[in-house]
This record gives structure tokens, C-alpha cells and sequence, in this order.
DNA sequence: GGTTATTTGATAACTTTTTCACATATTCCG
DNA sequence: CGGAATATGTGAAAAAGTTATCAAATAACC
């Protein structure tokens, strides 16, 4: 119903940008905005704002602007993220150990609620109230426990594997931070994040001064 | 000298798909590809591949194909990673002591040489062969060590602070996992990635089923 | 050594995304 | 209650980025 037209990714992408500057205008007790304030606030222009929100609709009153709480919420909704998602993460080395910390994730909504891993000295250990199975299970914990989102975080040499691990158990939206090209079936969604790869870009832009900045 | 046009920002990221996957092919022992074969490794088309190398040149051969290690060499040197990049790391937490231990940076010529912190428990402390310092010390200790590039992964209300500390300290470059917007002056490349931003674009993508994948 | 098969690099056509501009709707204020 | 001010939503224009096409160059082969 919200889906006459293909909605582009990058403005999937900003829709995150603006709620989190909704947010921090909530918190600050402010109860209208407007495309342009917005746009200062976090560095777009007006019309790119109002471009965007418009391929899921109207939010606004014209003369007046947005309400805070309402856009916020409506965009949540968008989002998906007026909800809380069960996460399983795969690997739980140093990344791995600090995804299942991090603050971050938990604040947005998205909750670690179990854990694989290869090392049998991993396995069967609870760790920040997360329990450590063995990988080749995920076939048969991951369906009981309700995650739906996955998170991998091994080595590159497992990345692969790791994910068929998590397809397997039904899994149909995964984040990997392995380095390295990983293919699932059409219906799973792999969003990739190669943390080397943000640096060679500073390491781009440094060496090409002028480029940008 | 290797500028006549403004690169999009797009051709850049994937530039460092381009020496990964020349990277794998070189230690197959490749030594000939081709735009097509390139395109089919990596999920792009040909027509993009040679449209993003011709922004800086010709490296191909007619008839013939690309030379890998000739293109590799290229492209390394172009995103200016033919070299070492000395890092500097604000924030020794899960993220950051993550980020100090994780291999994937040294591989790709990413030294963390310093640390900083805000916890006197764990200043003066030497982790993983990288001492931490108080980050009130970057602009005195940053000039000294030679990091060019800094990564900031503190909590996101010290994150502004951190910035303006290796700013401080001669830093230009500097990669951000704190959520939230970070100003820096304008000759300072900034560069964001929010972790809980990835993993709401994913929940975005299962909850309107069918927009992709 | 000439002919055929490849594959590049460049140009053109197309698509997508961003920006601009303004008519329209609503609020605010006297 | 009406007029001025404000800010939306949208269609059209511009810019950016991607894909298709093809002539030119090189290599492989006989």
C-alpha cells in the first residue's frame, strides 16, 4: 500500500539520517521542524528532504512545517524500526564481542539475542547474556529463538560459510563485515560493510587533495 | 596531473572492489583478465568497470584484456594505498579495542600506532602494542608519531570532542563510528559509518518485502 | 604476413537522482 | 475574518551516473 513507486537507496538510506535527527529534536522537547531547519540540521538541501518523504506520502502542513513526534513515528513505521528486532550474530571474536556490547544497537531497537562460533572454547559460554552456540547449529536454534536479522562477523575464509549457516536457519537479512564478496539465495538480503574499504577511501581523498574537503 | 575530471564518489568506492578482487586473482597467480571476467567476479558490468578505470587512464590492452598485476599496481596507487597509512584510534572500548586488534587494517597498510582514551584506568596502558594516551594529549603526541588518519570510535556525546582532538593534533582524515554528525573545519574529510544505520536499512528491506532482493 | 577474433576506450543513449521553481494550502496576526 | 507570511508537495529542468554501442587497436592463428 505505501509502494506505488520503486523508492531509490539512497533515500532508504537518508530516511535513517532523518530520524535520528527526529529524535534528537524530541529529546530536546521541540515539537515542530521544517524541511528546511531539517536540512541545516543535518547538512542536505530542503528539497531533497521534501523529495524524499514524498514517495511515502504526505507528513507536513504547509505554512507550518512537520510535527516533530509525528514525522518521527511515521518514519519508524517506514523504516520498520517502531519495533524491536532479534538479532543472531555470527562470530564472536573482537568485532563479534563488541557488536554484542555495543550500546548502539540495542538503543536503535535491535537486540542480540544469540550468538555462534566456531571455537569450541567459545561454544556453550554465555556472554553478555548471550549464549555462544556452535555455527553448524544455527540450522536448528536459529528458527526457536526468533531472530531475523543477522550479523556476521568471522574472518573473511567463513564468511561464506557463515551465511549459509544463517540462511539455513531461516534467516532472510544479513550484515556482514567480512571483507569479501558473499551470495546468498535472491530472497536474502546481504548488505555489506568493509570497514577497510571507509579507510582506503580517506586514504583516496588524502593522497588526491582537492578532490574534496 | 591525474585529474582532468571530478571523480564521482561511487567510481572511488569501487575502485577498492577493483584491487580486491585484482588482489585475489594476483595471489591465484592470474596474470590476464578482462573487463568481462572482472565484471562477472565482482556482480558489476563491463561497461561500468571501464568507465571507471578510463576516469584515470588506459591500463588495458586491446584484444588482450588487463594485465593484474600491472592493474593492481595502478589502482593501488591511485587510492594512494601503495603505501602505509599510520592510524590514530580515539576511544578504547569494545569498538575501538575491536578496531586495534582487527587484522583486516594491517593487511590493507592500515598501522594503528596510537591510542586515546578518556579513562585514566586505561591510560598509560599498552594494548596490543599500541600505547593509550589521554586524548587531552592528542595535539601534543599526535605530530610526533606520523598518523595521518585518524578513526573515532567513542560514545556518540564525546565524539565531537574527539574529533577536535586529532584535528587539533594535524589529523585531515578521520573515519567515525560514533552515531550522530560530526563537524570538522573544511579542509577535513570526515567520513561516517553507523552501524545501527546498516542494520536499519536492512530492516527496512524485510519489512517492505519485495522493494528488493 | 595477412586475416580473424578479441577487447579496449570513447561516445552516445538512457536512466536515475538531485535541484529548482512555483502553485497551493495553512497558519498567524491584526 | 481577511490579508500577509510561511512552507509544503510536485512537476519540470538539470545534473549525475549507468548501460549500450562501436570504431580502433592489438593479439592470435594459420
Amino acid at each position: 500500500m505505501t509502494r506505488p513507486k520503486k523508492i531509490p537507496g539512497t533515500t532508504v538510506s537518508r530516511l535513517s539520517v532523518y530520524v535520528r535527527a527526529l529524535q534528537k529534536l524530541r529529546n530536546e522537547g521541540v515539537v515542530t521542524t521544517s524541511s528546511e531547519k531539517l536540512a541545516e540540521q543535518i547538512g542536505l538541501t530542503a528539497a531533497q528532504i521534501r523529495k524524499d518523504l514524498a514517495y511515502f506520502g504526505q507528513f507536513g502542513v504547509p505554512g507550518r512545517g512537520y510535527y516533530v513526534e509525528n514525522l518521527h513515528n511515521e518514519l519508524s513505521m517506514i523504516l520498520g524500526i517502531n519495533r524491536r528486532w532479534e538479532v543472531a550474530l555470527a562470530g564472536v571474536g573482537h568485532l563479534g564481542y563488541a557488536l554484542l556490547a555495543y550500546n548502539g544497537f540495542k538503543k536503535q531497537g535491535f537486540d542480540v539475542v544469540v550468538a555462534f562460533d566456531k571455537d569450541p572454547a567459545k561454544i556453550g559460554q554465555t556472554w553478555e547474556g548471550v549464549k555462544i552456540y556452535d555455527i553448524a547449529e544455527a540450522r536448528s536454534v536459529l528458527p526457536e529463538c526468533g531472530a531475523e536479522i543477522g550479523i556476521i562477523a568471522v574472518p573473511a575464509a567463513s564468511a561464506q560459510e557463515a551465511c549459509d549457516a544463517l540462511v539455513a536457519g531461516g534467516l532472510k537479512s544479513i550484515l556482514s563485515f567480512a571483507p569479501g564478496r558473499i551470495i546468498g539465495p535472491p530472497d536474502v538480503t546481504v548488505k555489506r560493510v568493509d570497514l577497510a574499504m571507509e579507510l582506503e577511501w580517506l586514504s583516496y581523498y588524502a593522497t588526491n587533495v582537492g578532490e574534496r574537503g
